[in-house]
DNA sequence: AGTTGGTTAAACCATTTAGTTAAACCAATT
DNA sequence: AATTGGTTTAACTAAATGGTTTAACCAACT
C-alpha cells in the first residue's frame, strides 16, 4: 500500500516532467520509466496506456494552475490588490517553470476532444466568482459598466503567460542574453497591474 | 522545371498544412505524401530529411507572420492608427487560421534551438522601425518617456495571439458554443486599441 | 532516336514504439 | 510456512516510421 502509493506518485511527478518537456507526442514511456527508476511493464501495470497517464498528468497540471488562478479570488480581495498580487506571483510562478506556458496551450490546441472534459470539469465556482467581485466594483462605480469580466480575465492572463511562452522567440529577434531576456519579463510584474488598473477606471 | 517548382511548392504549402495541424512530433511524411498526391519517394527526394521540410517550412511561416506584422510599421501610420489597424487585421487573420498561435508557440519552445537561426535571420529591421516611431511619440510628448518599445510591443502580440491559441480552453472553461466563442473573440479587435492606447497616453 | 529530369511503384531496411506476457523475486502480512 | 501484492527481468509482438533503393515510366528537349 505504502509502496502503492510511493510508486504511483512517483511516476505521475516524473511523467509530468516528461511530457512537460517534450509534449504529448515527443514523450517516450520508456523515457518516463527509466527516469522514474522503473521499467515499463511497471508503468503500464498502474496506467494502461500513455493516454491514460498523460491525461491524468494533465488534469492534475490543469487543477493546480486553476486553483494557483482562482485561490486568489477566494481571498476577499479587492480586484486592485487581487490584480496587484497575481501579476507578481503568477509571473513569478511561470518563470521557474518556463516550459508550462507552451505545453499548455500546445496540448489543449493539439487534443481539445481528449482534454475538454478536464475544463468543463473544472468548476465555474470560481469564474463565478470573479464575475461575482467585478459587478460589485461595477456597483460601487469604481469600474466601467460595460466591462465584460471573461475580457478582463482573458487580458490578465494573456499579458502574464504569451510572453514566457514565446520567450525564445523574443531573445533572438530582439538579440538578447538569456538574462536580459529574463530582466525584460520580470519587470512586468510591474508594469501589467498599471496597464490592467488603468484600463478599468478610465472610459 | 516548371513541374519542378510546382512541385516542390505544392510539398511546401501541403506539409505546412501538416506540421501546422499536427506539430512536428505528431506529422508523419506519408501524410504529407498522401495528401501532396505524390509519394514519399519524392517527398525525400526534394527535401531530404523532414527536420529539412520542417525547417523550410517553418522558416516560410515565420517571415510571412513578421513581414504582416511589420508590413504595418512601414507604412508611416501614426503609432494610434497602427495599433488600431493592427488589432482588425491581425485578429481576423489569426481567427481565420486558428492553429497558427499554438503551433508557433509550440514549436519555439520545444525546439529553440533548431529555430533559433530562423529567428535571428529576421531582421531588426522592423523592430528598429517600430523603436523610432515610440520615440517619435515620447519626443511629441504624446506618450510616456519611459515606455519600452518592446514591452508594448510584447503587450499587442500578447493580448491578440494568445486568446486565439488557447481557444479551446476558453470554450469549455466558460461554457460557450463556438459561435459564443468567436463573438467574445471577435469583439477584442475594438476593445484592444482602447486598453492599448489608454496604457500610452496614461501616466 | 536518344537523353534527361521529374515521377512512380514497390519492396525493403533498420529502428523505434506502445503495449504484452510469463516467470521469478522479495518484503510484508497472515 | 504460505500467501499476497508490488516489482523486476527479459523476451516478444505488431505496427509504425523515417529513410533508401532499384527499376521502370513518361514527357519534353536535342
Amino acid at each position: 500500500m505504502v509502496k502503492t502509493l510511493q510508486t504511483e506518485d512517483r511516476i505521475l511527478i516524473t511523467a509530468r516532467e516528461v511530457f512537460i518537456a517534450e509534449g504529448y507526442d515527443g514523450a517516450r514511456m520508456q523515457h518516463i520509466a527509466d527516469k522514474a527508476g522503473i521499467n515499463k511493464s511497471l508503468l503500464h501495470y498502474y496506467y494502461r496506456t500513455k493516454e491514460n497517464l498523460f491525461t491524468a498528468v494533465f488534469e492534475r497540471v490543469f487543477n493546480e494552475i486553476m486553483s494557483r488562478i482562482f485561490s486568489l479570488v477566494e481571498s476577499e480581495e479587492s480586484l486592485e490588490n487581487l490584480i496587484r498580487i497575481f501579476f507578481r506571483e503568477h509571473i513569478g510562478f511561470l518563470l521557474e517553470q518556463p516550459r508550462l506556458p507552451a505545453f499548455f496551450i500546445s496540448e489543449s490546441s493539439l487534443h481539445p476532444g481528449l482534454l475538454s472534459s478536464v475544463f468543463k470539469k473544472f468548476g465555474t465556482r470560481g469564474i463565478k466568482k470573479f464575475s461575482d467581485l467585478v459587478d460589485m466594483e461595477k456597483k460601487a462605480g469604481k469600474i466601467d459598466d460595460n466591462l465584460d469580466p471573461r475580457q478582463l480575465l482573458i487580458n490578465i492572463l494573456s499579458l502574464s503567460i504569451f510572453p514566457i511562452a514565446i520567450r525564445p522567440i523574443f531573445k533572438d529577434v530582439f538579440s538578447l542574453s538569456d538574462a536580459e531576456t529574463e530582466d525584460l519579463l520580470r519587470r512586468r510584474m510591474e508594469l501589467l497591474p498599471v496597464m490592467v488598473l488603468a484600463s478599468l477606471y478610465n472610459k
